[in-house]
DNA sequence: CGAATTTGACCGGCGC
DNA sequence: GCGCCGGTCAAATTCG
């Protein structure tokens, strides 16, 4: 019913892995998918007023769509990659910041693997341990077991709020959903998704504020080996963007 | 009928 | 060590 309406606004994104922060702070940007339908926008500048307790500050844009939203997102609309987080670097508390409006746009220019996971995990970690061997991306769960006693190593999340009345957003990729768990002090239930594409272990979560059920937290947790899977081929544009995505 | 989802069981980490 | 809790498994069920 809400036409043009501005769904998705100032979602926080928020970086965390289970190491520490820094892991978030080292990170200089990311790529994301959404749906066309949503375009980006920057906001004038930002002033952080946080309590000084995070470690590092989220970045703040917004969200607008353009369509008129019926419920069933089809998902034949092209994605656009969207500059999720710019500006992610850690910064002092109350320091007011801007986006340099290029670094929403400039998809085409950025370099791949901007955002490497992998490399910063193992630099965290290299100082006790010198065999990596379990430190790589996509460890398997026969591995994680073997590992007993050892360092449970987690993939790198990223995850970010936004407003909508759709609980997954189109991402581009295929999921399934493999469970579902109520999470303590929260009426809305969580949901765990796969990456349904073979050897990629891409997981994602979403689940609803709740403070505010209108938000949806989205986590994202370890990257895709593979380009977004679209039934139909598309722009010519996105096939060399693909690759370093999630 | 195969694929996807649902849902209770199970497992491991963690705090007490 | 025990119980809680979040995450995952997998059989049953539903869906397309």
């Amino acid at each position: 019913m809400g036409s043009k309406s501005q769904v998705l606004l100032n979602p926080q994104a928020l970086f965390e892995d289970h190491q520490d922060h820094e892991v978030a702070a080292n990170s200089q940007m990311g790529f994301f998918n959404f749906p066309s339908n949503l375009t980006f926008f920057q906001l004038p500048s930002i002033h952080q007023t946080h309590s000084p307790s995070p470690p590092f500050d989220p970045p703040n844009f917004s969200i607008s769509s353009n369509n008129t939203t019926n419920n069933n997102n089809n998902s034949n609309s092209n994605l656009n990659e969207t500059l999720l987080s710019s500006s992610l670097l850690p910064l002092k508390p109350s320091l007011s910041y801007e986006f340099a409006p290029q670094h929403l746009l400039s998809l085409q220019t950025s370099t791949p693997n901007l955002w490497p996971w992998g490399e910063i995990g193992e630099k965290l970690m290299n100082g006790k341990r010198s065999n990596n061997e379990n430190h790589q991306l996509g460890v398997s769960t026969m591995k994680m077991k073997k590992m007993k006693g050892r360092r449970k190593v987690r993939e790198p999340r990223f995850s970010f709020k936004t407003m909508s009345d759709v609980d997954v957003l189109d991402d581009g990729y295929k999921w399934r959903k493999y469970g579902q768990k109520v999470v303590k002090n929260t009426q809305h239930p969580r949901s765990y998704y796969r990456c349904t594409q073979d050897h990629c272990r891409v997981k994602k979560r979403v689940e609803r504020l709740a403070e505010d059920p209108r938000m949806v937290i989205t986590t994202y947790e370890g990257r895709h080996v593979h380009s977004p899977s679209h039934d139909s081929e598309d722009s010519e544009a996105q096939t060399h963007l693909n690759n370093f995505f999630w």
